[in-house]
DNA sequence: CTCCGTGCAAAAGGTTTGCACTGGT
DNA sequence: ACCAGTGCAAACCTTTTGCACGGAG
């Protein structure tokens, strides 16, 4: 892999955020936001954990959930939740809506101007302020629907 | 309490999906059913299961986790997840969306035709069958706006 | 010197599972 | 009667926390 300028973007943000926000910027985190960003399908706290120790042999399984929640309280990443009971991580910050698979749990991105442009209904009448919109299409991936074909067939 | 035909409703679903699932009906499964649609509120399963032992007590909170598998298996519940570690479950069959509350967590349902309309973008092409669409709006709720800001006054 | 992040290990939930027993159909 | 669901307790897994240590300002 050669240096991604995306992770060098990256790295920058966590540089420039971490000084407003006062915070330190330790091997540790700078490790788990390149893990995070080097990853394009939301991977879990267990899976940079992995990528962080092959790095940083010696790395404590605390300290990088302790830095993930840093990178998304720096706005650098963000949590994503679905049926799996682990809480996956996504480091992409640009809007955009996912696709969730419901045979492998697999979730992939997608964005769309229809989505961005989705009207926030009449709230307010409750008091609710609306910070931000998710969006999720749950079906089933490619790979899911063959693997379910074949095991229909093969009962 | 009086019955409400919304119960009797459900509990007449679950019977039918039951038989036709070939799934025994058990008290406890019926006493779960019950509390959950009783919440309006995406309870956890540890306040259904304060619901079922109150109603039937001894259960085990396996049985309870069993019997909501078993609900969301048979299509008459949902899971929800957020921030929050814990699973929510959601007895609305009906076509909705959800408001959740950074603040406290709390989940409030929200229907909207403009929402029921979201255009489902150019799937297919990567071979994703798309069942079901969620949005959910993130932000912060009336007590929860209040309670943070006489919490910065009083810093 | 002081502060704060780290490592380690233990705790803390929430959820699942093995096994013998009981209850639905 | 049979099979599946239940109760109980232990196991599991992910995530959090307490505490001592060590590096940076």
């Amino acid at each position: 892999m050669r240096s991604d300028p995306g992770v060098e973007k990256s790295l920058q943000e966590l540089e420039r955020r971490s000084a407003e926000a006062g915070q330190p910027v330790t091997v540790q985190r700078r490790a788990a936001l390149r893990a995070l960003v080097r990853h394009l399908d939301h991977p879990t706290a267990e899976a940079i954990y992995a990528d962080v120790v092959a790095e940083l042999p010696g790395v404590s399984k605390a300290t990088v959930y302790r830095a993930l929640d840093n990178l998304v309280e720096l706005g650098l990443a963000r949590k994503v939740h679905h049926q799996d009971s682990v809480t996956r991580y996504d480091g992409n910050s640009e809007r955009h809506h996912h696709l969730v698979c419901r045979g492998c749990g697999r979730i992939e991105d997608i964005a769309s101007d229809a989505l961005d442009a989705l009207p926030v209904p009449e709230l307010g009448r409750n008091g609710f302020e609306v910070h931000d919109v998710f969006i999720t299409f749950q079906g089933i991936c490619r790979d899911c629907r063959r693997a379910s074909r074949a095991r229909r067939r093969s009962k």
